[in-house]
DNA sequence: TGTCTCATGTAAGGGGTTACATGATTCC
DNA sequence: GGAATCATGTAACCCCTTACATGAGACA
């Protein structure tokens, strides 16, 4: 899928600039795009020209203007359509399992010290991620069911990032307990 | 990170044709890319250009003549240098939640069965990932070190998928009860 | 007769990334 | 004086994807 739809997500939700939705990709956990310009404002422009949302250009004068985009009737119903789609199956590029698999040249020391190097990182992404959760969380409340609904979907990263620290602390054990047999 | 270090991986257990190549990619859920004819030809050829790689062209009789690459000395090294590098944070990339993130538009009836065509999807590629690894897995088992360490990535996928399950479990609940409430 | 396997490659395009460019204001 | 925020946009490039092209033999 592309970014388009978490654009026009965002849009349904509330008119913003690019430059605002930029900032939301760059706290979400969730929407997984980096959040460039050049992807922002590209789909906007194409969003347009598909007659998806319009926008209204503000003139400010302590500020550069900016453009202020509305999702029309067309863009609610583009996006209601695309949620609708049958799911696809989550993607897990871990590109760390890719190194582990042709680690055979390293000692078991190597492996090991890469290994915590990966536990330290999944341990830094789960902190940022609630930390972007507890402070001033950039989500929609309309309802009960939409705030239930982010709060499962913000558990999903914190369980994932939990249980692939587990996964480590068995492999580093299993390594270990190999180790000390030989 | 690229393909170019997988390929590396492969040839470092055993020399290949890149139409081997291609198979193991659509046989393994680990390496993860979809092991299309364009990357993997492409690939080959620029590391042979590095110097990672050499190639024997045979001819046979009853069929097309094929290229068994082979990695160097250069192409170890630098399979090792990058196994080396400091691992980077598991990427999970979920459109489903941007789908559910998105789905205020939708009746309770709807949310429902959009989960229950993701559970669907999330148990069928748990199921493939099983029977991928049944028969006949093709992965190397130089030390008993390299088995363990492959049959610990393939849990890893295999509990994601199940952890995954358990997740949807919940909301399904979550979802039903404030669905009795009103 | 049609499809599968072996085997190598090319063409076209989608989606994403980093870095660059501009320019005023505000804060340390 | 230097960095950060607001605000929009472009250039160059990387990586990956699907689909197309060829051509022989095996199997149903």
């Amino acid at each position: 899928m592309s970014i388009k739809y978490a654009i026009l997500g965002y849009l349904s939700w509330k008119p913003s600039t690019g430059y605002q939705l930029k900032k939301n990709f760059e706290e979400s956990s969730i929407m997984y795009w980096s959040g460039n310009n050049n992807q922002i404002y590209k789909a906007l422009i194409q969003l347009q020209s598909e007659g998806c949302v319009s926008n209204e250009v503000i003139h400010q004068a302590n500020s550069p203007s900016k453009k202020i985009y509305t999702i029309t009737q067309k863009g609610l119903d583009s996006l209601k359509n695309w949620v609708m789609l049958n799911p696809e199956a989550p993607e897990f590029k871990k590109s760390f399992l890719v190194q582990l698999a042709w680690s055979h040249q390293l000692t078991n020391g190597e492996i090991l010290s890469l290994i915590e190097a990966y536990e330290n990182e999944v341990k830094m992404q789960l902190i940022m991620h609630n930390e972007k959760n507890k402070r001033d969380p950039v989500f929609p409340k309309r309802s009960s069911r939409e705030e239930l609904i982010w709060d499962m979907i913000s558990e999903n990263f914190t369980s994932s990032y939990e249980k692939e620290l587990i996964w480590v602390e068995k492999i580093k054990k299993k390594l270990n307990c190999s180790n000390n047999k030989e």
